[in-house]
DNA sequence: TGTGTGTGTG
């Protein structure tokens, strides 16, 4: 008989508790939960767990911790359950040492074991500490309590050593989860993306394929970033496949990745389309498509989508200034600069380091220098890549002292110089001819070991060879262990610089030969060459197969040079009729050469045809009205010479004296060379 | 019978 009415009231009693658990999920507000918890307490349910628990943690979720934190206080034998809860809301709501006093507590005055659930939380919450000790006890801990194979606190353990960058140990703990999970690979595949371990990643993505674990559209958001940052479009057209076929392709995290991918992998046509199947682009959707133009040079129609991105009412973030501004330097919109940098202000965001760093970038980049240094003292959190664009901005300006002035103020302060910031300052020391400062950044290159870097080691070369020490620049060169083709052109200039045209052109073949493909530069390092040495027919050979063995067609640049060639030879008739020839219209860099040129070889008529082009093509240049003078005087026809100063009068152009840099017992003194129109 | 790890686009 009494068996049968326990089980009534027990089911009664359940049943009761089923009707408050549910309560306490439908919960929406604090009010009603409140409501909850004072009918709990009337229906005598204020000390059954189950109930608590849940409640608890509705309260935490609502935030309110100190609630929750005083339910779990006033139950004298608290379970694991409650336990985990309660760390748990700490834990979200930022408490992390607390979670760990907590666990203190929880080994030390009460006989409860940890679970995989405590674990999980505990480690997770270590990843959120300014140093991983405490995770590395905690880790400790959960392997002596034999949960090293759970996916949960093995995900959690490889979250943590991924946060702290222990890519190894990471990977170490995810090999030890039996049968890792979605999230388990998802955890490794992104962490190693912010790692910067891009392949990897995509072994990992390639590895969890093949497993027949069921990945989720985040697993295909996770690995995208790694196939755009290595141009990977095969593995980014597998993704694309994959999102298609899944019906991820409407997830908009999955189309914003794919929308970069294919922005960074320059098929803007393609992240166009991808951008827009997207249903309701959000801010980082309109970021990739403004930055993916932006970053191909597309300025018109990247103002254009970041009008109509404005004109939605989207507020601009970080992200979306610096996605934008690059488009601008290329074609002088200084305007456009301008009222973004104003937009960034009305937005906020201009004090961001990142955004002050692109303004600083861009306006350098339109000779905009003072601006820019204006915006560098203004930044009030100063990253090395902000320093870094101003520094550049100086050297790429020609204000060589300035770059190094910076530079040394930074080593005042004790900020670490990167890769970046010597290749800088070793282009300013190669302008400056600034030998000694050069080979003190070249201590400080193997002091910071940036020898292997192929930038720090390229730019090493041309300093050397810029400041006459060719041998030097010739043995870093031969000791590069991985040579790209930015090293053999530097190189290759370097030899053309010291009239070494022959050395140049061994050079060039032991390229060949390696395998590297040669770029416009290189060819341009060659006809120099050529041009320095005197070497006519070769350099005729190299601009014939530059285009029809190697496809790269010849820029103004290379045309120029050509003239020059010839010019220097004397051979100023075949240099106009190869002008004459040429299938693009020559711009001033042509003219010039054949200017240059008939300065030389004293042919007044032919300047005066030059001349003419260059006042047409250039009219700002004071340079060609100083060589024209200068003809004209050598020829002594000073009437003429005359006519062309009161030409440069009237515009009103006043020559800059030009000069020599040299060294002299460690500083760089200036020799003036010419003095004309003073 | 109440508790969980983690991830995503610029």
């Amino acid at each position: 008989m009494s068996c049968r009415k326990i089980p009534r009231s027990v089911t009664q009693s359940s049943k009761k508790r089923d009707f408050f658990l549910n309560l306490i999920s439908k919960s929406t507000t604090t009010e009603h939960l409140n409501q909850t918890h004072t009918q709990i307490i009337r229906n005598g349910f204020s000390n059954d767990l189950v109930t608590i628990t849940k409640l608890t943690q509705k309260l935490s979720d609502f935030g309110l911790m100190n609630q929750a934190y005083n339910l779990f206080s006033s139950f004298s034998k608290p379970d694991i359950f409650l336990f985990n809860v309660i760390i748990r809301s700490l834990s979200h709501n930022n408490h992390h040492s607390s979670s760990f006093s907590l666990y203190y507590q929880l080994r030390k005055k009460t006989s409860l074991k940890p679970d995989n659930f405590t674990y999980a939380l505990l480690i997770s919450s270590s990843s959120y500490l300014e140093s991983p000790e405490i995770g590395y006890w905690i880790h400790c801990h959960s392997i002596i309590d034999g949960f090293q194979s759970d996916p949960f606190v093995g995900s959690s353990v490889a979250d943590f050593y991924l946060k702290f960058n222990q890519v190894q140990n990471a990977r170490k703990a995810f090999d030890k989860i039996t049968n890792p999970d979605a999230v388990s690979w998802n955890t490794l595949i992104s962490g190693l993306v912010r790692n910067c371990c891009f392949s990897e990643s995509i072994k990992v993505f390639e590895g969890m394929l093949l497993s027949g674990t069921r990945f989720e559209s985040t697993t295909l958001a996770a690995v995208l970033p790694a196939a755009a940052e290595l141009q990977d479009m095969r593995t980014g057209k597998y993704v694309h496949c994959l999102a298609v076929k899944t019906g991820f392709f409407t997830h908009v995290y999955v189309l914003t990745g794919l929308v970069s991918l294919y922005s960074r992998c320059g098929d803007i046509l393609t992240s166009k389309f991808v951008f827009e199947q997207i249903n309701e682009p959000d801010l980082v959707s309109w970021n990739a498509i403004i930055s993916g133009y932006s970053c191909n040079g597309e300025a018109g129609f990247s103002v254009k989508l970041f009008k109509d991105f404005i004109g939605s009412g989207f507020k601009a973030d970080s992200s979306t200034i610096v996605g934008v501004l690059p488009v601008f330097s290329p074609f002088g919109h200084l305007c456009l600069c301008k009222s973004v940098h104003g937009l960034s202000i009305k937005f906020g965001v201009n004090l961001n380091s990142s955004v002050s760093t692109a303004l600083i970038t861009v306006y350098s980049r339109l000779n905009e220098i003072g601006s820019a240094r204006k915006l560098f003292d203004e930044a009030p959190n100063k990253s090395l890549a902000t320093w870094n664009s101003m520094i550049s901005g100086y050297t790429q300006n020609g204000f060589t002292d300035s770059a190094i002035n910076l530079f040394k103020h930074m080593q005042i302060l004790e900020i670490r110089p990167n890769p970046v910031t010597l290749t800088s300052i070793l282009s300013a020391c190669a302008q400056l001819g600034a030998i000694t400062l050069g080979k003190w950044i070249h201590e400080l290159v193997i002091k910071e070991e940036f020898q292997s870097n192929a930038y720090v080691s390229t730019a090493l070369i041309d300093m050397y060879a810029k400041c006459g020490s060719i041998d030097e620049a010739n043995s870093l060169f031969e000791n590069m262990k991985e040579k790209n083709v930015v090293s053999w052109n530097a190189m290759i200039s370097g030899h053309g610089l010291h009239g070494k045209g022959d050395k140049a052109l061994n050079l060039f073949t032991e390229m060949l030969n390696t395998g590297i493909s040669p770029t416009g530069v290189t060819f341009l390092s060659l006809l120099y060459s050529c041009c320095h040495s005197g070497l006519i027919s070769e350099g005729d050979r190299i601009f014939r197969i530059m285009k029809t063995d190697h496809s790269i067609e010849p820029g103004q640049e290379h045309y120029a040079c050509m003239v020059d060639l010839h010019g220097r030879a004397g051979k100023l008739e075949q240099a106009l009729e190869f002008i004459k020839q040429m299938p693009v219209e020559p711009g001033p860099g042509v003219w010039g050469a054949l200017l240059g040129a008939c300065m030389t070889r004293n042919n007044k008529n032919l300047a005066k045809v030059a001349s003419d082009e260059l006042f047409e093509l250039d009219p700002g240049n004071i340079g060609h009205l100083v060589l024209l003078s200068n003809i004209y005087s050598t020829d002594q026809s000073y009437q003429e010479a005359a006519k062309v100063r009161e030409i440069a009068r009237r515009k009103n152009l006043k020559k800059i004296p030009g000069c020599t840099l040299i060294e002299v017992g460690g500083t760089t003194i200036k020799i003036s060379r010419h003095q004309v129109f003073e």
